[in-house]
DNA sequence: AGTAAGATCCAC
DNA sequence: TGGATCTTACTT
């Protein structure tokens, strides 16, 4: 069974939490209903001056802005962001304060609250958070409103709260590939950022970025 | 001030 | 394959 997660777990870059990640289980409570989602799907998005390789394919590639201040804060919050004016994905702010990192949650199986993650989506089974936008709908957390919420110490956010639960051993059979979606070389092998569990039903399709599969070799 | 592109999803 | 929908960041 997991075991709450401590600030510590996320102090270091977000490519070696993004594995670890895998496996653990996001709670959230919004609008009084109960979510629990078992990560499958996970990518790391690393910053300006965050590890040994820049990291184009990153909101914080430039440095720190409004958007993405929350990826440059303490690590164990939740970085919420608006994709394609639609969408609120779901990222864990890993790294040390002052130094962007963040890992997506791109997809999960829901193991708690089946009904209201039903009544939220419209969809059933595995296809309930396959993929960060419908992990993102599911979990009830929006943004604006939910952008920077503690899932370490619990407390409540414009009325939500979202904790994170890490498995005592790490899922063994771990599949790492080129990020979704991301642009140009960042979304190509150079960058196998994407982590997810082998043969998990609930991982989301693979799909190149803008220009990523003309600058990849394979 | 205008515009292009975006860590997506769904319908055609 | 294109539209929805809107924010951000870069260009006039």
């Amino acid at each position: 069974m997991p075991r709450p997660a401590e600030r510590a777990d996320f102090a270091a870059l977000p490519l070696q939490v993004a594995p670890r990640l895998l496996g653990a289980h996001l709670v959230t409570v919004v609008d009084g209903q109960t979510v629990r989602l078992r990560l499958t799907e996970v990518e790391a998005y690393h910053g300006r001056g965050t590890g040994d390789v820049p990291d184009p394919g990153s909101h914080a590639r430039m440095g720190p802005t409004a958007r993405n201040a929350t990826m440059w804060g303490e690590p164990g919050h939740l970085y919420v962001y608006l994709s394609h004016g639609i969408h609120s994905c779901v990222n864990v702010v890993c790294g040390p304060d002052g130094v962007a990192g963040g890992v997506l949650l791109r997809a999960a199986e829901v193991v708690e609250g089946t009904d209201a993650a039903e009544a939220r989506s419209g969809r059933t089974g595995r296809d309930l958070a396959r993929g960060p936008g419908r992990l993102g709908q599911v979990s009830g957390l929006r943004y604006p409103l939910h952008d920077g919420i503690d899932a370490i110490s619990g407390e409540a956010l414009h009325g939500a709260v979202a904790r994170l639960l890490l498995p005592e051993e790490p899922v063994a059979d771990v599949a790492t590939g080129p990020r979704v979606g991301v642009a140009g070389l960042a979304g190509t092998h150079a960058y196998p950022w994407r982590f997810w569990i082998q043969g998990d039903r609930t991982v989301s399709a693979f799909r190149w970025g803008r220009g990523a599969a003309a600058a990849s070799p394979d």
